[in-house]
DNA sequence: GCTAGCATGTGGACCAGTCTGTATAGCAGG
DNA sequence: CCTGCTATACAGACTGGTCCACATGCTAGC
């Protein structure tokens, strides 16, 4: 080895936060190089198959962040029902912070690309599993049906997507905030 | 007037196909032209603001047949929740036969646009009130407590909106005709 | 009722800038 | 000295947008 590899993380990261702003398309790879400070040949030595790889790597990253907050509220908070409203309020005080800016970090990037991009929708199909399975052991171990869990999980994940959406548009988070308690009622109604 | 206007109209059900589909960005005004089958000079002539013109025209455009469908399901089925369950159909349907390419006609649009372009947030704001407002009526005439209608309406709006996303990268609709039942089961609860 | 003039819309050539990706030279560390 | 990485110059394709000559069909004036 030589030169210690300094700039595979930045491009990532970088690319995650450009991505969930302005899109996949909407954001050129010399916006990303200029924004981590690497240069374009660190780019294509990282990621060989350019720029739809960087895609595919800014959604593990945003997708593996959320499911280690939401593993973390998992054992912080007592019912499931209460890991969704604190959620909720997370995600409404950082679209607020970020002037409606902020949405959900890998929504936009999959909807561009999938079902095309083989390895995006992939990487999204993980994302989601992981997020929806976090939330499904929280309601299984509360005691849930396990018929119904599932069920719950993902509901709660497509509300919350949806919600930003609804929000980023009216720059008012109140939704995100009521869809993620609604959601937990019925949370606690199935681990009653 | 002169040489009746035969581009305008296409230009934008061809956008709005593409923008659904490949997103704004991803969508080049060269595409537009060659799928819509309209002359560049067309393009400029009609929409002097250029693409992100277009981009407004397209949501609006789309925005106004999801209001329709809605409309016409509250007139066909006896209740806001069978609205609902058959919406969540619908969606599921044609997600399906387009390979999970079409989606929301909207969202992807605004999730690269919004709220950096007022146009386009503006536009994306008024078709969202349209639609829950729909379903806030239903609710309402239904019997619905007049607090509880508008948040069950965003709720319902969210829960697809989210769910669409969800399915089209799972590439299973399974999460829409549950999500919109889910939802309906409240809608039910709450109009009895 | 003819025609000149005009507004509306068409068609496409063209431009400057940006895009992603390539090629290659240099550099640091084992 | 060889390998992993950095750094930059460059290429070809394509982008959104401008411009202008031309077709079309209504209308005012005679």
């Amino acid at each position: 080895m030589a030169a210690a590899p300094r700039h595979r993380e930045k491009i990532v990261r970088s690319a995650a936060v450009l991505f969930r702003r302005q899109g996949y398309a909407g954001t050129g790879t010399s916006q990303i190089l200029t924004v981590s400070g690497a240069p374009r040949g660190s780019l294509y030595h990282y990621f060989p198959q350019g720029k739809e790889q960087i895609g595919q790597a800014a959604i593990e990253y945003a997708g593996d962040l959320v499911t280690g907050t939401l593993a973390r509220l998992t054992e912080q908070r007592p019912t499931p029902g209460d890991v969704l409203r604190e959620y909720g309020r997370l995600l409404a005080g950082w679209l607020q912070d970020s002037d409606y800016r902020d949405g959900c970090p890998i929504t936009t990037t999959l909807l561009e690309l999938a079902p095309e991009s083989e390895g995006v929708s992939a990487a999204g199909r993980r994302a989601f599993a992981a997020w929806t399975a976090t939330l499904e052991q929280a309601l299984l171990a509360a005691g849930a049906d396990p018929v119904r869990a599932p069920r719950l999980a993902s509901l709660a994940i497509a509300a919350l997507e949806g919600a930003l959406v609804l929000a980023r548009v009216q720059q008012d988070s109140t939704v995100v905030t009521d869809a993620a308690d609604d959601v937990a009622d019925l949370f606690d109604a199935a681990t009653r």
